[in-house]
DNA sequence: CTCTCGATTAGCT
DNA sequence: GCTAATCGAGAGA
């Protein structure tokens, strides 16, 4: 087992970096019934006030993205579409609108109970998107807020260094309304070689 | 209160 | 490649 993920590591400013830290990384969500973990192989950073395609853009506070705008170290859980939750990582002091949106993750552990909570999905797919993710996972909103150093979510180190040449970087995701923000390299993929 | 649309997914053509 | 599914947040009246 890995060594846990401090808060330090959350406290960075700089979302990209934080977007890149966490690619190659063991996220793990505990329940009643077991843990289920994973390498995380896709992110996209966002924030802060500048950013047009962040819920936390111009500053803009609302009962739905304030989480976003605590101190790092927390998730930011919301609904989207009508029917999925995606999850970010919140970074950054108390303030700053920043996060990484968790879009992919390869499960390693707890397989099994994925398998039923993704019936009749070929694994390959059980987590490759970031409503999959949060489906394979077990989270909704209730984990809003919910601290990413703690006993139902954390991050291991999972030993593995990628190399520069296996991550791909590319715009991000469904976000053409944010106009020039809409194409910047904010998308982060490890394609594994 | 009303209306629009979204940090998506799965299934079909 | 195309689009139905599905509903709450947020903006404007």
């Amino acid at each position: 087992m890995g060594e846990k993920v401090s808060l330090d590591a959350y406290l960075t400013n700089n979302p990209i970096e934080g977007a890149l830290f966490f690619l190659g990384k063991k996220l793990s969500v505990k329940d009643d019934k077991g843990v289920v973990s994973g390498i995380i192989f896709e992110t996209e950073a966002y924030g802060g006030a500048e950013d047009k395609a962040c819920h936390g853009y111009g500053n803009r506070v609302t009962p739905r993205n304030k989480t976003l705008f605590q101190r790092g170290g927390i998730a930011y859980v919301y609904f989207c579409y009508g029917m999925h939750y995606l999850l970010n990582f919140v970074l950054g002091p108390e303030g700053i609108p920043m996060a990484v949106l968790i879009r992919g993750v390869w499960i390693t552990e707890g397989k099994e109970r994925v398998r039923e909570r993704r019936k009749g999905i070929p694994e390959k797919h059980w987590a490759d998107g970031p409503g999959k993710v949060t489906r394979s996972f077990g989270i909704n909103d209730s984990d809003n807020g919910v601290s990413l150093i703690g006993d139902r979510i954390w991050v291991e180190y999972s030993g593995i260094v990628i190399p520069e040449t296996e991550i791909k970087t590319t715009a991000r995701i469904g976000v053409d309304y944010a106009e020039e923000w809409a194409k910047k390299p904010l998308r982060f993929v490890w394609e594994k070689k």
